[in-house]
DNA sequence: TTTGGTAGGTTTTTT
DNA sequence: ACCTACCAAA
């Protein structure tokens, strides 16, 4: 073999997809079709075959993971062809010292050059460059070294807002619901005033308000949430064409991975940079220019958070050349797997086969049958647990070549994590649990973090009052008071009022000290931005404040275990500084705030991994276990009664499913605690839905059909038209309530899900062994005393 | 100001 | 069953 082409080794469609060069391209995608190998090799081809510079290239990914993965993997085609061209041998054949140093020069030439990343982070860093240019409506600015609040930061300013400032009824308004219906709006692109329009109800407005006021704050404090990164670029090209013109001409080729998880605003980046805004579609110019987009609308998983897969649907008409589907020249199906058994993909296939809103499309087998998937009825959680663990233990000792790391055990909520981890920790079995509490939530993490972030943007009110205290320095409660009621008074931000001598002195001696020594600690170290790199700073900060000190004066087991997460923190710091080549403070600063839990989970670890389904999107293991698959859990109960969330959750279901190579076992407990309550349990709908020759029950018998009410009929596409039942309407439910119920006669509450408008009720009919799940606008029901 | 106790909420999924 | 946030007592 003289040369090795990228073309090589693909099938007719992931070729067509690698050699689009100009134009829109569609690419349907199904699970474990090799997408991922269709986009690298692109990238790879545009650069080789097209002579297109690397920093033309912009490819979003979904996760920083994937991006991480994306970039090693074109690195190593890009070092496989020229070790061919260079030596004529393999890369695997060069000396070690050679293929290091062939890898690097292609680092620097090729993948550093490249824009591969989130849209959170890819935006972030175009924000960090041109947010001093964006004003919003209402005339606030931001600055270059703004702070990403996360969402337990945005939560508590929030319901300050709604239960301070607003002085509103927070079971009204709940800050959770309220919080939820700011950050749709900025997933729909609308400013308070749209919201208004679009809401125009006494609810409506009051969220537009508190909307506003939380505008205020973040512009107050610096700061950004996660949805600004993307709806604020959004406002900025629509309102500076320069800033515009100066992007659009940057990214030639924009690529976008997992496109049914995009959402409105993010299509509309999408849109205003590959258009430059330009509206009728006769007059786009596609020279030297493309958008391609990967995803499949039955892996849709995303829609509470404003993910809207009929973008992907209509991405043809958007970009397209309006031909239809089968001499189109927009859209290419991936259909053939690669990954699972004939099995798994006969199992996904009639599974999805039950949802109605989808691009026809079935998984083509290229593998044998394999083994029959495996479903386990077990007594309790527990039970559940241990099935799947000896599962585990008989698999791996079987064959050799089988380790800890090729399981992999689903779960629909992060609470059911708990019997898995005891089980396995009992025997020993390294296993990894990943999203749950993030790393970056903890306490202690984040208090350092709110330093550092203090340190950057001094302007971050939010976290200067979170550490302003911690270790204790003998700021109390009243000295914090009557500083932040002088910088209300004044509107200027805390920092303000902090560093300035004059008005520190008008507090008592005693609480003035400690307040001006905190002051010239920050000062010091936001003096050394510039020369001094990230650890620097964090060691700095560490030892001056006598954070670390503190934690270790504690000697209890928890204040280590903290001092060791601490040091952790340092760590991820320098290897974020060997990694990146950018060893600033703010460049640190923003990866923390973007890092997911999910970007811990490395290949070749040799551990059981557990995660949420959500979080083994992209994901593949040989021997995947579909756990606690029952009715209310999964399908959950908030999905019962609403045809669209129950397809989602199928999608959910379907995205489980094909994450298996060799084995797929489901399981379900007839007993579950729930709130420290046993609670029967029925089988999940998806059970009874897959083909029955597949599927090897460990008990004789068929899964019964679940019997709860409107999950069995046929799910129609129309949307929840089901007018609420007035007499219901504005009922307040709390546990232990009589009502009556039509079909299941009288009945108490035991539960009550949610708050607000969104409650669902779970009600004990004694005349049914079953518990009900009801959602009390919908049910016919009537209120007993 | 800090500690300890308890009431009340919590379980959907996440960049 | 667990965690948090708030309140009373030292």
């Amino acid at each position: 073999m003289t040369q090795v082409s990228l073309l090589d080794a693909l099938n007719p469609s992931q070729r067509q997809a690698v050699q689009h060069f100009c134009g829109p391209l569609l690419v349907v995608a199904g699970a474990g079709s090799g997408k991922t190998r269709a986009l690298t090799h692109r990238i790879a081809h545009l650069v080789r075959q097209h002579q297109v510079d690397p920093a033309e290239i912009l490819a979003v990914t979904f996760t920083n993971k994937a991006a991480r993965e994306m970039k090693e993997r074109i690195e190593q085609l890009f070092a496989e062809q020229e070790a061919h061209e260079q030596f004529g041998i393999p890369l695997a054949q060069l000396e070690p010292a050679q293929a290091t140093r062939l890898k690097s020069r292609v680092y620097q030439r090729i993948i550093k050059p490249l824009w591969v990343g989130t849209f959170h982070s890819l935006f972030s860093q175009i924000l960090r460059l041109d947010i001093e240019k964006y004003q919003d409506p209402k005339g606030r600015k931001w600055t270059r070294n703004f702070s990403i609040f996360d969402e337990s930061d945005v939560q508590s300013l929030i319901k300050e807002i709604v239960t301070k400032q607003l002085n509103l009824d927070d079971r009204k308004f709940d800050p959770k619901s309220v919080r939820y219906a700011i950050s749709n709006a900025k997933n729909q692109g609308w400013t308070p005033a749209d919201l208004e329009h679009h809401q125009p109800n006494f609810r409506g407005r009051t969220i537009a308000q508190v909307y506003e006021v939380y505008q205020d704050q973040l512009a107050a404090n610096n700061g950004l949430d996660f949805d600004d990164l993307i709806w604020i670029p959004v406002q900025l090209f629509r309102q500076n064409e320069q800033v515009l013109a100066y992007w659009h001409q940057r990214f030639r080729h924009i690529l976008v991975d997992e496109y049914q998880d995009t959402n409105r605003t993010q299509y509309e980046l999408i849109r205003l940079l590959t258009t430059n805004g330009e509206m009728q579609k006769s007059k786009l110019n596609w020279q030297n220019r493309s958008i391609f987009v990967v995803g499949d609308a039955d892996q849709s998983i995303y829609k509470f958070r404003g993910a809207d897969f009929t973008i992907l649907m209509e991405f043809q008409e958007a970009f397209g050349d309006g031909l239809p589907d089968d001499d189109t020249r927009t859209m290419v199906k991936l259909e053939e797997n690669y990954r699972s058994t004939a099995t798994i993909l006969q199992a996904a296939n009639a599974l999805i086969d039950n949802n109605t809103e989808r691009i026809e499309k079935v998984l083509k087998p290229t593998r044998s049958q394999g083994d029959p998937i495996f479903c386990y009825q077990a007594d309790d959680e527990m039970a559940e647990a241990e099935f799947v663990v000896n599962a585990i233990k008989r698999l791996e000792n079987k064959d050799p070549d089988v380790s800890w790391g090729d399981f992999a055990i689903l779960y629909r909520t992060n609470a059911q994590s708990r019997p898995f981890e005891e089980v396995l920790m009992r025997w020993g079995i390294p296993y990894i649990v990943v999203g749950g509490q993030r790393f970056y939530d903890r306490k202690e993490i984040k208090d350092v973090v709110a330093y550092l972030r203090a340190v950057v943007n001094p302007a971050d009110s939010l976290s200067l009052l979170r550490i302003i205290n911690v270790p204790r320095r003998g700021i109390g409660k009243s000295t914090i008071d009557k500083l932040t009621q002088a910088a209300a008074t004044l509107n200027v931000p805390l920092w303000e009022i902090l560093s300035d001598e004059t008005s520190i002195h008008t507090l008592a001696g005693r609480s003035a000290k400690p307040v001006i020594q905190f002051v010239q600690l920050l000062e010091h170290w936001h003096q050394q931005l510039a020369q001094a790199k990230a650890t620097e700073i964090l060691e700095g900060l560490l030892r001056d404040s006598g954070y670390l000190e503190d934690l270790k004066a504690q000697a209890t087991e928890e204040a280590e275990e903290r001092a060791r997460n601490v040091m952790e923190l340092y760590n991820a710091a320098r290897q974020f500084e060997e990694e990146q080549g950018d060893p600033s403070l703010e460049a640190f600063l923003s990866n923390v705030s973007l890092a997911s839990d999910l970007d811990n989970l490395q290949e070749g670890s040799e551990k059981v991994s557990l995660m949420t389904l959500h979080s083994s999107k992209g994901l593949e293991f040989p021997v995947v276990f579909l756990v606690g698959m029952e009715q209310g859990l999964f399908p959950n109960f908030r999905a019962l009664e609403d045809p669209a969330a129950l397809e989602e959750e199928r999608r959910l279901c379907y995205v489980g499913i094909t994450r298996a190579r060799e084995q797929l076992f489901f399981s379900y407990a007839s007993e579950r605690r729930l709130y420290g309550n046993r609670e029967a349990a029925i089988p999940s709908l998806f059970l009874s839905e897959l083909p029955k020759e597949l599927i090897e029950l460990d008990k004789p018998g068929a899964i019964p059909r679940p019997l709860s009410r409107g999950t069995t009929l046929p799910i129609s596409a129309t949307p929840k038209a089901r007018p609420a039942a007035r007499h219901s309407r504005s009922e307040q439910w709390s546990i232990g309530d009589r009502l009556e119920h039509p079909q299941f006669g009288r009945g108490h509450i035991t539960h009550v899900f949610g708050s607000g408008e969104r409650v669902t009720i779970a009600v004990k009919f004694p005349g049914i062994g079953q518990q009900k799940i009801l959602d009390p606008r919908i049910a016919p029901i009537q209120k007993l005393n």
